[in-house]
DNA sequence: TTTGAATAATAATTCAAA
DNA sequence: TTTGAATTATTATTCAAA
């Protein structure tokens, strides 16, 4: 089926650019040798039900579901709880460890939930790295990552 | 300040409506007395980062930013946790007492809440007193802090 | 800084077609 | 059912003004 195919770059896609309006998806699946209209990513969004969200820097971006959103954020609040060990912050990354096996989920739960600071991940077995645009970025994340610890 | 009032409206109109485009902000809040434009209402939903989501039922509606919600939750109930003393209800307030100081944080907390059943607040040094809609809705409330205290 | 009027830009839908 | 082209509807921005 063509349109599930599509769907799925979507949702690739979201993650890996900011995008702010749908045009955008327009050009960017035309990259992946998929074209439609804009027309059709609007059936796409409303579908999918991703959400135009007004960013703190003045942009737009679209975003994944908020029901998603929730979801994401409590696996990751359940998986740190069960695995969380520390954090530690060098320039922009941050590194996050855990109970041996947890680190692959971590990466892929931090991924989902879209953070826009962050840059990119990487899971080792233990361990979760997570590289943010800035120190400051990785800093944020060290204490949001702590804040769920707690809590 | 002429603003902010008007977006603590357009946040009471987000509950308590199903607002799928920002014209109808415009008549809503005329309603309340308050002239505005579209062009206002789009500067206001950037500002308070409001997000248009696709329903399930085919409809749009203006919600709230998922990230503040679940953030202010988060730190309502960390205050509550810390500062909590006790609830009383009569008629349709319900009075928080809570370690000095704390006062103002829950009150700002609670409004940043956006509970719908909740009409106004008064924040003292030990204490938030919550004007709710009803004697229900004071009930209500009260449960709500209990549980968060206890969780 | 904040705003409205006008406008530009973007998004949703209609309608015909496959 | 799914889609594109065209269109309409909606939203964001520009620009002047207070």
């Amino acid at each position: 089926m063509k349109k599930q195919e599509r769907q799925r770059y979507i949702r690739e896609l979201l993650k890996a650019n900011n995008i702010d309006k749908q045009e955008d998806f327009v050009i960017l699946l035309k990259k992946e040798g998929i074209t439609v209209t804009q027309a059709t990513i609007s059936r796409d969004i409303k579908e999918m039900q991703l959400i135009k969200v007004p960013a703190t820097d003045g942009t737009y971006s679209y975003n994944l579901p908020v029901q998603k959103q929730l979801n994401t954020e409590k696996k990751l609040t359940k998986t740190l709880k069960d695995a969380f060990i520390s954090t530690d912050v060098q320039n922009e990354m941050c590194l996050i460890k855990v109970t041996p096996g947890s680190g692959p989920a971590i990466v892929s739960l931090i991924e989902q939930m879209n953070y826009s600071f962050v840059f990119g991940t990487l899971g080792g077995d233990g361990s979760a790295l997570i590289i943010c645009h800035s120190n400051k970025d990785a800093l944020k994340l060290s204490r949001i990552i702590n804040e769920i610890v707690i809590e």
